[in-house]
DNA sequence: ACAGAGGCTGAACGGGTGTTTAGCATGCTG
DNA sequence: CAGCATGCTAAACACCCGTTCAGCCTCTGT
């Protein structure tokens, strides 16, 4: 049945013992991976040294086309390794967190999976639920050995989390051109311009006072009165009941500018 | 010269005293906002009641009417106020963050303004730009007011945090499909469930011990040895140099998930 | 050797796109 | 009234897209 896979081997290039199919699908994961969904089939084709003809033969349609490089991303954060760019071997753990850190190996897979964020669907919402499963769990791990704080919500914490870094990710990579012969670089850019901002924020946080916190803790649905996790009673938390009416107190990074 | 703008009045609909040229910008604002900027320009005409030469007569081409589309949301940005709905008046402060906040008048220019960011473009740096800057003064003002932490890169900081709030509402957007009907739900929704956990991270912030932050300040260009903002000497951070040999420390929200 | 199957292609099809063109109706101006 | 600019449209143009079709070439089994 798939005695497709065994063809002519021995070419020169470094792909041309690859099947057709599998060139096709790098093409298209390396192409929309730096052009985005919009990437016309041609050109897919043209990348692949390939007739447009053959990418619908094999894949039935365009869709079909996205729908095998989203399987096979999926299959390469699972396994933990990218046999495109230097197979350097033994499996990795199914780290989705620590794979997108690690750029240098899995820059197109990345990057794709930024483009894929970008457009929603459904690739992108599996991912996010993993993701989110993971931190979870992860956070949870944390907060038993003593190195993260406990949360009120920590479902809602978590998913918040994801879609902190995979959202800055997206517009970091949406603002800033990317440049295709090194397609982790923008990666590596972003995390040099943002580790120290975001290991301040994470270990010392932001706000001083803690009014806010507890405005917002009041009218969280399902809540204990007051958990209290946090150490330092210095100030005293305002009792009063805070004229919000709706639980949207500004955008979190703009605490009180309009007071 | 713009005499244009007299035309006969005295319509039935409340848009029809508008302008052709103002009725088409709405629709294509509108239209953008809900479909992105791949929607046809026909469609767009066909929401203005209106030929699709016409649109390309009045804006010269699809781009000419995007540019039009940037500009008008920037004036509605920078005078804080809305004509298209509800037109309550009173000119607000020029503050791009409080705008991304108070939604309900700025449904359809948020949108717009989240799917700019999406495809990035010159609208989106520019104003990436001004919500940095408005950011940094804010949280300078914060600082020396007592209520925000300081920072060892004020400006980095800035622009970190602006990263964060627009990207995770951009792929919050990306991912959850939007209600054409009511352009701000998804944004009250976003808020709702961030409320809590971004209020937690911002007060509190997520790590205990320091030892991450340390490693990092340690390795950031242009920083004093140790400046130790924060009053809480508790544990002895760790005078190790860190075997870290690039300053890519896991993405944030990753600690220590591969140690 | 011959038939068949499958990888593969050049050329075309049908539909959607942004844009152009020629012309219509209307209102202002001499 | 003629002349003309202006707002506007129907129709077409040129292009790009994904996809289809008929057929070529090269293997393989008998």
């Amino acid at each position: 049945m798939f005695s497709m896979l065994i063809m002519r081997s021995g070419g020169s290039s470094p792909e041309a013992d690859l099947t057709a199919r599998a060139r096709i699908r790098d093409a298209a994961l390396r192409r929309f991976a730096t052009d985005g969904f919009g990437a016309p089939v041609r050109l897919v084709a043209a990348d692949a040294g390939v007739s447009p003809a053959l990418v619908i033969h094999h894949f039935g349609s365009k869709e079909g086309l996205r729908r095998a490089c989203d399987e096979y991303v999926r299959t390469v954060i699972a396994e933990g390794k990218d046999p495109m760019y230097a197979a350097s071997g033994a499996a990795r753990r199914a780290d989705l967190l620590a794979m997108l850190a690690d750029v240098e190996r899995f820059g197109v897979p990345t990057l794709y999976l930024l483009k894929a964020f970008q457009a929603g669907g459904d690739l992108a919402r599996e991912l996010i639920e993993d993701m989110v499963e993971l931190t979870r769990s992860t956070l949870d791990d944390g907060v038993r050995a003593g190195t993260i704080r406990p949360s009120r919500d920590a479902d809602a914490r978590a998913r918040y989390l994801v879609m902190l870094s995979v959202g800055s990710l997206v517009a970091d990579q949406a603002l800033h051109p990317s440049d295709p012969a090194d397609p982790g670089a923008f990666v590596r850019e972003y995390m040099s311009r943002s580790a120290l901002p975001s290991a301040e924020l994470f270990t010392e946080g932001l706000l001083i006072d803690r009014t806010m916190l507890d405005a917002v803790a009041a009218t969280w649905p399902g809540l204990a009165p007051d958990p209290e996790p946090a150490p330092d009673p210095g100030l005293a938390p305002d009792p009063d009941p805070a004229p919000e009416p709706d639980p949207t107190p500004r955008t979190s990074d703009d605490p009180g500018t309009t007071p």
